[in-house]
DNA sequence: TCAATATTTCAGTAATTACTGAAATAAATT
DNA sequence: AATTTATTTCAGTAATTACTGAAATATTGA
């Protein structure tokens, strides 16, 4: 597949920032393209176009599918493997963010929920009990939220970001004081 | 400084979560470090305590700084640099929040706007094009709202998450049907 | 069941990133 | 100004991660 300019940009991009994502260059590079394409690619095609192994796009393929950030697409007349991306920016991003969700918080979630069981710190270090103790409440309230919120709707989803930090003047404050912006 | 096994637990594990948050063991251990010791410490008393080279502490406390996860705190009568990270884990949430926002979103921000900019796309594929431009909405309302929404009092922001979802009673859907779930 | 085609695995290599130790620089104290 | 103490820089090395190419495995169709 020859790629036009500006779709050689973006998947080149793409791949780029795959590194401060958390994902390999080819991972990244991958997923653009299929992106971009909109269409179910085959590995050879994908080969072809970023100039990479066979054997990387295979492993690339695999990791997305953990992510599952891709499916396979069976073509009828074609008994190779076709993989395809969602074409939709929300489904990807809902995707994304349960997959970081599992990878970034929950293992740390689940360690400082030992840390505080142990008791041990307890008695020689009160304050640092109290931080990590801040620290869980903090990452399980963020790892709730995102749970319900990726469960909206696109549209409401959108509605709900737009609206921004005005949500604020829906929470009961507990204080008659309006917070300061 | 002897670590005590709670502490030890929280700072290797900080360490090895790391680099799936995109910052190296020895940065990651030294913000572990300084937190749950929650008092400004030098940078020899870091090298013994995390037993790595002085050189990559010495390194390490400078990603820090470029993250502004860290700040010097002179102390009387002692001329070595001590260095200190918030114990309020709110502000190294919005901190990182701000932070991964300028690395994650906003170069990427930049590559979809010229992408759209140059139109070079439109004739050739117009569904790759909307879909770049659907992509470009999407972050670039992410973006805002995480800007406006680091700048809420932890109070504030923290009722807005525990509401999660319920907040999607309050924006106009449009339409007279409820959201499932 | 045998060829042709498709896919995966994995050992070896390349590239990148992290870390060390020594030397250079800087700052304070005598 | 010389010495001691603190800090940074950076070349070299270690460790990790990404990628290739070849061989092995699987799948389909003749």
């Amino acid at each position: 597949m020859e790629l036009n300019p500006v779709a050689k940009k973006f998947v080149l991009h793409w791949g780029e920032m795959g590194s401060t994502w958390g994902v390999n260059r080819t991972v990244a590079q991958i997923h653009a393209l299929l992106f971009i394409a909109g269409r179910p690619m085959n590995a050879e095609e994908i080969t072809e176009t970023l100039d990479v192994a066979r054997s990387n796009v295979s492993m690339s393929l695999k990791e997305l599918a953990n992510w599952n950030l891709i499916r396979t697409a069976p073509l009828i007349g074609d008994r190779r493997d076709h993989f395809e991306t969602s074409a939709d920016v929300w489904e990807l991003f809902r995707t994304v963010v349960r997959e970081r969700k599992a990878r970034e918080f929950d293992p740390t979630i689940e360690v400082l929920r030992e840390c505080l069981r142990s008791g041990e710190i307890a008695k020689e270090d009160a304050a640092a009990q109290l931080r990590i103790k801040e620290t869980l409440a903090l990452m399980e309230a963020l790892s709730s939220w995102a749970s319900e919120m990726i469960r909206l709707e696109p549209e409401t989803m959108m509605k709900v970001i737009k609206m921004g930090a005005k949500v604020q003047n829906f929470v009961r404050t507990g204080s008659t004081a309006t917070n300061k912006t």
